[in-house]
DNA sequence: CAGCGTTATGCAAGCCAGAGCATAACGCCA
DNA sequence: TGGCGTTATGCTCTGGCTTGCATAACGCTG
């Protein structure tokens, strides 16, 4: 069998993330939770998808929204399923150009990454 | 005059690390830091410009010296400068390969930013 | 030989985002 | 009408990372 290769497991990573003045307008982790409420249709089931509490994707766009200035979410509690929250047209739009932005970033870094370390590490 | 831009002071922001089942191994801002030990000479220095205490960057290091199973440094205490620091040949191949998968990504973000929210947000 | 700046490292304190717990309103449904 | 699941939000507590403080050795230098 081949050598083993001394870098098992070895990964490289990515984060992007937009910012004003220290804060956090948007990032790919509140991108992927406003997607999962979009799939799922509410936020509750998006926070257990992503396996966070509920408090904590609460309280991030709540935040998100607060520095916006406009609503990322339309929310109705009560109802058949005890409640939903769909996203508006601008946190639509704003995700898509967001996409457009890191659009094959994570892909070209591990490209690299797996040729420059390919069968060694330092 | 134009309408004053909504993304006053908005920025897009990359972060790239490698890391090994959960322990970071290598990123962008450690990177900094052994550059830094390497232009002013010492560990002490380095922490200073990056405006980090010597507690955190010696943390640091030691920390990935330990990860890697090698050491990054080659020190010495006591001297005309009270002591030095400076990188081993194979520090500097592990940055070197580094910079090499991280090369333009930051450009391209900004570029793909700059286009996309050039004149409003949301 | 006393002093300085650096490396090296233990230990205690602080700081803060994240997480837990609790409460309340809402609207359907059995 | 009591129960369920969801939204919404306050208060608190904690786990982990960052920092601060302290100590010691080293080896020049005045």
């Amino acid at each position: 069998m081949a050598p083993a290769s001394l870098h098992m497991g070895m990964e490289v990573r990515t984060k992007v993330w937009m910012e004003q003045d220290g804060q956090v307008m948007l990032s790919d982790w509140r991108v992927a939770l406003l997607e999962a409420v979009e799939a799922t249709g509410s936020l509750a089931a998006a926070a257990r998808r992503l396996d966070v509490p509920y408090r904590t994707a609460w309280q991030k766009l709540h935040a998100l929204e607060g520095r916006w200035g406009f609503a990322f979410l339309v929310t109705e509690s009560g109802g058949p399923d005890g409640g939903r929250s769909r996203l508006t047209p601008q946190a639509r739009a704003l995700i898509a150009r967001f996409h457009q932005v890191v659009a094959g970033l994570q892909e070209q870094t591990e490209m690299r990454f797996t040729t420059l370390f390919a069968d060694d590490v330092a």
